[in-house]
DNA sequence: GCCAACGTTGGC
DNA sequence: GCCAACGTTGGC
């Protein structure tokens, strides 16, 4: 049975249009422990995502992606070069792990903030209440399926 | 660009 | 282990 995932990423940085042009991902340079531990321990391929666009004008819901390989050491954090380079991770104790995401579907619609807002049932999704930024949320299959139909209506 | 909310760091 | 200072997120 898979679990259901909302995961953020700014569109400037990657957005929807580049997993879909690339298909898969890692999911890298996320630096937040809560999140890895939703990667690197509840992730399994199979997982469905919902491609979240923050940052955006407007920010919302932009597709879905699907968890396609178990979490691996983030290579970004032993990377002199890279602004996500971590001087405390060591080869052999990394400290940060990604999932590989792969592009499932873009939307016909964008399902914006504000819509998920005013949705009746999705009250309690996690990407509406106040204060919360984790870059990666879980999501219950229930509101996962009507984003899903508020995406692909017209 | 502002700033509320939250996470992390580091001195003690 | 506390907590002030600082940094980041992300909507607006």
């Amino acid at each position: 049975m898979p679990n259901y995932w909302l995961m953020k990423s700014e569109p400037d940085v990657f957005s929807i249009d580049q997993l879909q042009k690339q298909q898969t991902s890692l999911w890298d340079g996320v630096r937040n422990y809560q999140a890895r531990n939703f990667m690197m321990k509840d992730m399994k391929p199979g997982d469905r995502v919902l491609f979240y666009h923050s940052n955006a004008k407007p920010p919302g819901v932009a597709g879905l992606a699907t968890i396609s390989k178990e979490a691996v050491p983030d290579p970004t954090q032993f990377n002199k070069k890279s602004e996500y380079y971590d001087p405390k991770a060591q080869a052999d104790h990394p400290r940060w792990f990604c999932v590989e995401v792969a592009f499932a579907k873009k939307f016909n619609r964008l399902v914006t903030l504000d819509e998920i807002r005013k949705k009746k049932g999705l009250e309690k999704m996690l990407v509406i209440q106040k204060g919360q930024r984790l870059s990666i949320q879980p999501v219950t299959k229930k509101d996962f399926d009507i984003i899903c139909k508020m995406g692909e209506g017209s």
